[in-house]
DNA sequence: TCCTTATTGCAAATGTTTCGCAACTGCATT
DNA sequence: AATGCAGTTGCGAAACATTTGCAATAAGGA
């Protein structure tokens, strides 16, 4: 049920309508892409599109992801690790909790959040365009309540 | 009223602590940064400082903010264009709103933004430690109220 | 099938930050 | 004031992630 032909296929008629090729390459990323459920870096992307098809390089990995933010088909984050890392644009706006322990990245939303920054942005004369917010956190133990022990 | 000299001096105590030294590059850095009200990169200070004395080394900002921000007397961050920029760490907590046209970094502290943080993450089941948040927005021109013309 | 031109792989170049190492300098102690 | 141990420095080189020049390749419309 994830559609990732669909998906691929609709990227095509995108790039095609932008003057731009659906290459073997560009549907080989694509197809790693739509797979992942995490936020992989460059290299990983690489690694896991390399195993399928190791004529691919790098480069091409940069490029094409160039290529698809400017699509708007991905969004691109950089994390505290500085590296930047991918993840696609089919799923609505959501800010990012990293856990700090184990560096998983869970996703979520706030209206309430989403408000505030730009009511914040507001008074500072400012018409909020977009925004970074991350939380770094530790899981908390399951048996342990509010405050104190 | 800055109480640079001050602030110089407390740093040198601080260094002493921790078993380190106060050298004529460290005394020069902590000066620049007092004085600097922005949001310099290495490259910004090592600037500044090198024309106080020309015979500062680049490496030795790096590995002068590294001793600071571990002594807790700066903060670094990362912005958008990815390099790491500093300023000092004797204000309260603020997150930063930048301006996309001109660049310029803008402090802001909103309590209601910070517990609403912590309820998010409360909410997934994590304990906050820390966090990131940086507002990009566009200047409002003067005569604009708030929806329409 | 042919042609134009976007795209690729490779290696080299960038830009930022780190590191090895020998020379140097705080600074606590004589 | 002289001494000695470590912490520090400057320099160049290395480490990284990312970009780019270029000649070869391959989309995809004619």
């Amino acid at each position: 049920m994830t559609g990732i032909a669909q998906r691929v296929a609709g990227f095509e008629g995108q790039l095609k309508d932008a003057g731009l090729r659906m290459t073997q390459q560009r549907r080989l990323i694509l197809r790693v892409l739509a797979e992942a459920d995490d936020h992989p870096d460059a290299k990983g992307i690489f690694t896991r599109a390399f195993a399928l098809d190791p004529t691919l390089s790098l480069s091409t990995v940069y490029r094409t992801m160039k290529v698809l933010e400017t699509q708007g088909a991905i969004e691109r984050h950089a994390f505290e690790d500085g590296v930047s890392r991918y993840e696609h644009a089919d799923q609505e706006h959501h800010d990012h909790l990293i856990d700090i322990e184990s560096g998983e990245v869970i996703e979520f939303s706030s209206d309430a959040i989403e408000e505030l920054q730009r009511r914040i942005a507001a008074e500072l004369g400012y018409e909020l365009v977009r925004h970074r917010l991350e939380l770094y956190g530790r899981k908390k133990r399951p048996g342990v309540r509010g405050k104190k022990g």
